[in-house]
DNA sequence: AAAAATACATGATAAATGTCATTTTCTTAA
DNA sequence: TTAAGAAAATGACATTTATCATGTATTTTT
């Protein structure tokens, strides 16, 4: 008898996400998607197929061929890239509103970046031929996405000159300010994202024994405390001097 | 005498310059200007204006607002910025046919990155408005400029990896290798571009002496040879495994 | 051409970071 | 619930890289 319930509440749980409506979608207002008119949004919801990713599951991986884009509802996700040194590091990290492949759709390339949800996520996807549509049509959809891309592209410039010519510690503290000014934190007031010590160290770019030694380093001078794998930042002011 | 005949040279040559119309520009082919149609090149070529930069100048500075796009028309010049300890970040160089300030002009927000001359350069500005107007009704502009900032952004977004994950040598192996790709060498086989050590370290993300020891190292071990500020790539099979 | 300034080079040393080994803690699956 | 596995933490050490000092070469200015 459960049994059966599980599958009737499955069903339309799924059956609700496929149904839904883009222009009742809250998140649509955070992203390009914001500028297409309502016409066009009931083009969109008839073509869009959504679904459920789970934690850990990808998106896409790098190198795979991406005929639309990703438009997040739900969750955050990395954007990752496997260097050559085996090691994962990870360029972005996307949260709910925001799009996702806008870069390998317009360039007809295949994904740069692998995207890995780091929490359950809901996704919706677009295919290619309805975004082009709307690039003929609809200019300030257009203007919006290359916005957009510029934003990333000034994000990524900056990111890299920080790479470059920061050091670790510096961009550790760094990156614990931007994890909790973008995702926030939660009630006990720690990280609300959850990274393991190694994508943090994929974050900063270091090796995750280093990135694990100074958080120790952090936690001892009181500008962090560490509960389990929970990160609350306690002296911010002097994180944010650390990072200079 | 020889002073009239100076400025009357310089006078042509000033004048030449204005006048060159774009449709015979060779250069335009390079860029997303080739989307453009006659009519719109003659509009560009009359709204342009032309001029000419010494090395070391600059076309514009970090936090310099843009009012539209530069079309480089002979020379390279290097994309960088000031990093909080106050070195100089290369984060790209550029040379004739590219276009320079899109990002800037697109997001209508000020330069992000300052350009200065590595050599002589001639350079065309177009102004915001002209543009613009090629957004709104010129589709395939439009998605050429959009793929060539793409291009960018995987371009920038590779860098990063590439700072965060490979060592100083590697790095240094890469770059060298890139420099003779992209702008070629003399006759005598050396690097066409011409850079300081500082400048090259700053490419890197180095400092300037562990740039110079390296490539001494370089140097020692056969794979490259320099004469004076001269670099020539001997081995360049040997560099590229040094890249990974 | 000489003097001054700048760029290049190198040694010595310190500091930062990576690697490997080991222990401890936490998570997960049987 | 326990055993197995994974993640986190820490120590010891090697390697890389930065910094400071100083010397040499090269360019620029006078």
């Amino acid at each position: 008898m459960t049994f059966i319930m599980y599958f009737f509440f499955k069903f339309a749980q799924i059956i609700s996400i496929i149904m839904s409506k883009c222009e009742q979608c809250i998140v649509r207002e955070f992203s390009s998607l914001k500028a297409l008119n309502k016409e066009e949004l009931l083009k969109v919801a008839s073509c869009k197929t959504s679904f459920t990713i789970k934690k850990g599951e990808a998106i896409f991986d790098e190198g795979d061929s991406i005929n639309g884009i990703y438009c997040i509802k739900e969750g955050v996700c990395k954007l990752s890239k496997l260097s050559a040194n085996g090691k994962d590091h990870i360029v972005k990290l996307i949260k709910s509103g925001e799009l996702l492949g806008q870069r390998s759709m317009i360039s007809d390339e295949p994904a740069n970046l692998s995207a890995v949800a780091l929490e359950d996520m809901e996704v919706c996807f677009i295919p290619k031929t309805e975004i082009m549509g709307f690039f003929d049509k609809n200019n300030q959809f257009s203007m919006s996405v290359m916005k957009s891309i510029c934003g990333d592209l000034k994000g990524s410039d900056d990111h890299m000159v920080a790479m470059a010519q920061k050091t670790v510690k510096e961009r550790l503290a760094q990156t614990l300010i931007y994890l909790e000014d973008n995702f926030g934190k939660n009630e006990d007031g720690s990280l609300h994202i959850q990274l393991s010590r190694e994508e943090l160290a994929g974050m900063i770019g270091t090796a995750t024994e280093s990135c694990i030694r100074l958080l120790s380093d952090f936690n001892k001078l009181g500008l962090i405390e560490l509960t389990g794998k929970k990160i609350t930042l306690k002296e911010i002011n002097k994180l944010k001097k650390l990072a200079e």
